[in-house]
Parts: C-alpha cells; structure tokens; sequence
DNA sequence: ACGCACTCCGTAAACGTTTACGAATGTTGG
DNA sequence: CCAACATTCGTAAACGTTTACGGAGTGCGT
C-alpha cells in the first residue's frame, strides 16, 4: 500500500473523505467511515508520519534524551527504562510515540540536540541528566520547544522540571542519623558537574547545622556515582584519620562497590558503620546486611513526568489544567538493617 | 528561523540554490555556498526534517526496538546501551540518527513496530530479543524495511542476523569442564521462548554426547535469566538428591544471585562447585571468587551489526560490499576462579 | 414552490524540502 | 562571429497528508 491516494481510488473516494473517515472527523457517513476503516485495516494502510507531520506541523513523537558513555553504561542503571512505561502509559492516551535518543559520547549534548529539534524530529524534549548551568535549556527555551528536565538546574529564566527531593532525602538521613547517636556523618557527592550534587550537599550541610555539628569538609568524598565509586568511597573513608560513624550515599549502586571493600577491611555495615543508601534498585535490594534507603516508584515518577510536560505543550495544556511546572518527588525511607549501628551504644 | 524559504529571501537567493548550496550539490558557486553556509549558521537554519523526508522518501533515522518490560528494568542489563556507542560510530559516517523505541510492555511487539514502520519513522529497523518463532520478522520482510535481528530465529526465510556465538560458548564450556573431570553438568535455560535458549541447550546435548556423557534432563534448570533467576536455580541444584559438580549460565547476572545463594548454604564457588558465566558484564566483575566466563566488546559487536545492517540497505550497500548477512559473534574465555574446582581431584 | 439547514463529500491549497529541467551567462574553439 | 559547451542559478513539480471551502443532495417548514 503505497499511500492515501491508492487507498481512495480502491475505495473509489476522493482522498480527502478517506482522511476525514480515518481521523475521526465528525462530517463523514458512518457507513463510508466503516468502510475506509475496513479498507485500510485489509490494505494495512497507515499514515505516512513525513508528510501529516509537514502538513500539521506536529510529529506526536516525544523524545527522551539520555547518555550513552561508556559510564552509563557500566552503571547500568536503567532509571530511564523504568521512567519509560509511566512515560508511555500517559503519551499513549494522546496518541504520542516516545523514543529515546542515545547522545553519542563524543558529541557535545546541546549540538546533538540542536541538530535533533531543529530537524523538528519531535514535539518535546524530555531531557536528564542536568548539568548545575546547563547549556541545552537555554537552546529548547530559545527554540520555544516545550520541554521539561530531570534535574534542576541553575540556568537562569523558568522552565519546568521535575526533580528528586534531595534536600529530603539528604534532610532525613542526617536526622535519622544523629537521632541514633551519630556525630561524625560522612557523604558522598558526585565528581561532575551534575546539579543534584550541589543540591544534596547543601541540605547536607543544613542538616548538620540545625543539630550544632560543624561542617567537616574532609567528610565529603567526591567520587564517581557508580558501584566503583562506592569502593572507593570506602576506600576513602577507611584511610582517615578520625573515621566517620556513618556515611549518606548519593547513589545506590555505590552501595555495593562500598560494602565490598568496608568487608575487605573487616568492616561491616550496620554494625561498624550505618550506611543510608539514597534510592532503592533491583540490585542493591539483596544486599546484605541490607540497605537502609529511599525508594520510589519509577513507574510513577514516569506518570507526573508525562503529565507535567504535557501540561507545557499548548495543544495538550487543556487535559491537565493543574498540573505544576516544578515537581518535587518525594522519596519513602525504607528501613533496613545497614544503619542499625548506633553511636551512643558503641561510644 | 522558519525555513528554507526565509533564509532564501534573506540572501536574496533562490530556494532551489540555497537547498543546492546546503547539501554540497556540484552545480552552484562556491562563493554563494559560502554565504548560504554562513546565513544558515548565523540564522540557526537546520532543514526540517519532515519535509525533506517528504521528498526524499527516506528519513536518515535508524531505529532500535528494545523491551522495556518490567523484567528487563529489572535485569538492569545495559546490552543496548553498550551496543549504541559502536552503531553510533558507523551510522555518524553516513549521517544517520540511531532511536531507541521502546515497545510498551503492554503492547503487542509486532503490532508496535508495525505502527512504527508503516509510519515510515525510521529507514531501517534492528530488532532485538528474538523470539523462537518472531512475527515481527515476517512484517518486515513484507513491508520490504531494511533490517537485522540480534538474535537468530527459525522464521521462514533468509533475513540478515548478528547472534553471539552460543554454540561455541556452550561447547567450550562443556569440554572445558569435561577437561577437569566434570560429569554431571548443570546448565540454566530461559523460560521464556526467546531462541537463544534453543541454541544453547542443543550445543549443550551435543558437547555431552561428544564426550559420551548421557544427558540427564533435571539439570536443565529453566529459571528467568536475571539475578534473581540464579538465585533461584542455585536453589533447584541445591535440592537435587545427586547434585551437579558444575553448573554453565547463560546470563551473566545469573551469577550474582546464584553465588549468594550457594554461600547460603556454605557452597563456595570454585571451591565446591564449578561456574562458567555466560558474558562478561560490569555488574557480574567484582565476584568473589571471580567469575570464568566469556567475554565481547559491546563496542565491537555494534560496529558489526551497523554495518551488517548498512549492508542491507541499497543505497549503503556500496560503501559495505564485503560485510555478510549472517553473523556469528565470537567471545573470548575469561578464566577466573569459579570453575577452578576440579572433580577429579576431589572425588 | 421556495428558502433554509443539514449532511456528506470532492477540490485544491498548503506544509518544507529536493531536484529535473531549462534559461542565462560566460568561455572556448574554430 | 558563431556554435558548442560549461557554469550557475531560477522555476516549478513532486513527495503524502490535512483541511478550508464550497457544492450537491436531502429534508423540512412555510
């Protein structure tokens, strides 16, 4: 079936009734809408996307933009993968097809983003992974292509994003912690330039304020998010004079690469040492002992992510009237035994 | 900047010239391709993308088909992601954009890329998680889409295929533990019907009977090929009233989970029992003892597949005249300590 | 019998691009 | 000086679709 036209001279219709009948227009006989439909489901006929979208101008197709180095991969996290079935489950209500555009690792993220929204691939971007000033917000702004990040970022005008609550989740574990005797409470930050890190430390450092505890700069490891990053988290822990009495991770695979060397030192967590980890992941939740964290839905967090983001496309607004632009997602502590380890009992 | 037809005016130019000058065509001055080059720069053109596929029939775009089933979140394997750098580097020569399309997992796999094909999204399609009997194969070869499969399938006809090379992996595994003394070899399958599962057991039975060894069908151990799927066939072995000395995985992660539970029950790895892991993933690396297994470059075996692809595609073919349409993927042996028990010696 | 409203459908323009064709101009060779 | 050719560019058609517009037919009320 090459296009509309065979299928409206098979019929023997003129080619615009037959697209009338297909989209559901309301100035179509029943019966020849019954009979178009039918045609096209024999001939397998469907839409051709290049020109309904140069006519409409629209492409109902979302993009995702996500990472491909050689780190994301390694990490093997599939945050996004999770994202995806809430993402879907909304898009696909609204007919809208998501796809996921890998950035080659050695291209710079904004120029492999120009080149994808100026070619008008897609509707709206999703974007993730925020830098602290993030370059490609500036560009979709510019570019007036509805948007919203995963992340906040620093860069400067309003734009919507939907972003973990670091400051919670850095908040409580400070809480929990001291709650339970602790005075020396080592973190974990990332080594880039991603924003979440300067968010976590900052409520980080709040926390420990609010309970009269100086600020120890030796306290916060710098290291990559990723299981090797948790070794050497540890590794690092390990080698300081005065040892903390426990540690926030940023990241929760870091957790595994951390247990595995505070173990070869003879350190166990939750009895030598508490350990929070920050988000729930099908790998670390066999760990043992295992892992005090925060855990969410990714499913759901795909939901609000969806539906924030078409609240931001004009021709969608409408369907979510009270949706926010800016979205806090909160995170339910998961108690386990890794921070059992109490400092006044020890001390 | 809206489109061709305002930067033209803008230089004062004919479209037809300005739409020459971009796309390197020979008959146009070199002096006005400058100035259209530096116009289009300077206005932030980029040619919609739409309109151009319109035209050409063809859209540059390559899409990848993966599953974003709850299981494969789960399973937190990167494969893909490791494959797109190497596609990436191939596809960046020809100017052509890799998408991810993830199939929502509540649609029909077939009905999802025919919606995506008959839309005329992508040029070519690589499909992934070959099914034993794949329907999808038979679409596209009617639809007439260039494409190739990772993953072998018994679907009728001659389609172009990249798989790893099981049957080796297999074999060498068995002679490997057969070498050491090994007899009663337990080997993991997929429950599901994807074909991989197929190829190794078959390669499996043959390995055995080479060696004159009777195939016992209570050490097939079909279980889910995730972390916890060893888990759980760990479990199985452990309850067999003559228990293998050796077990052979087809999914590295299986490792993870089949490890724990062995040390559960104070069966240590390499010590009482011997493991051959199937690949070599960045999650499965840091086991203790470490894992034998077989390894690849993702990198590697996406320049493969890209071209394999391109091959198959007319108006690539040229640049690709040697590459074969069926592939079958080499790795290499990884000897670590897991398989370091010999039976001989013990027995 | 007439006008009006309503239903249904055909016509044709428009979306933004590429490209076949030919026109205009300059260049060369005889 | 003319033919032949090369270079450069403009013109217009075409890709497949949606949709504004209007026309044809029907039914209804007056």
């Amino acid at each position: 079936m090459r296009g509309i036209r065979q299928l409206a001279e098979h019929l023997d219709i003129s080619i615009g009734t037959v697209s009338r009948a297909l989209n559901g227009k309301p100035d179509v006989n029943e019966e020849t809408r019954k009979r178009v439909l039918a045609a096209a489901e024999e001939l397998g006929y469907v839409a051709n996307q290049s020109g309904r979208s140069l006519r409409q101008g629209e492409t109902k197709v979302i993009g995702l933009m996500i990472e491909s180095s050689m780190e994301a991969v390694e990490n093997a996290d599939n945050f996004f993968l999770g994202v995806t079935s809430g993402l879907q489950s909304v898009f696909a209500r609204h007919k809208l097809d998501l796809i996921m555009l890998p950035c080659p690792s050695d291209e710079d993220p904004r120029e492999y983003l120009r080149r994808i929204v100026a070619r008008r691939i897609v509707d709206a971007m999703i974007i993730s992974n925020t830098q602290r000033l993030d370059r490609r917000i500036d560009l979709l702004s510019r570019a007036k292509i509805p948007f919203i990040a995963v992340g906040r970022s620093l860069s400067p005008g309003n734009f919507p994003w939907i972003d973990l609550d670091f400051e919670g989740v850095a908040e409580r574990a400070v809480d929990r912690l001291v709650a339970r005797g602790h005075r020396r409470i080592a973190i974990t930050a990332p080594s880039s330039e991603v924003n979440l890190g300067y968010i976590f430390l900052d409520s980080y450092r709040r926390a420990l304020a609010r309970h009269g505890i100086a600020f120890d700069p030796s306290l916060v490891i710098r290291v990559k998010s990723s299981e090797q990053g948790g070794y050497q988290a540890a590794h690092e822990l390990l080698l300081l004079e005065q040892r903390p009495t426990a540690v926030i991770l940023i990241y929760e695979l870091m957790a595994i690469g951390l247990y595995r060397r505070l173990m070869e030192s003879g350190v166990m967590p939750g009895r030598d040492i508490a350990v929070i980890g920050f988000r729930d992941a099908p790998r670390a939740r066999f760990l043992q002992p295992s892992l005090s964290c925060f855990r969410m839905s990714l499913y759901d967090l795909g939901v609000a992510l969806a539906r924030a983001l078409l609240a931001n496309m004009p021709a969608y607004r409408k369907f979510y009237p009270d949706e926010g632009s800016n979205i806090v997602w909160p995170l339910e502590l998961i108690a386990g035994e890794s921070d059992a380890f109490q400092q006044g009992v020890m001390a």
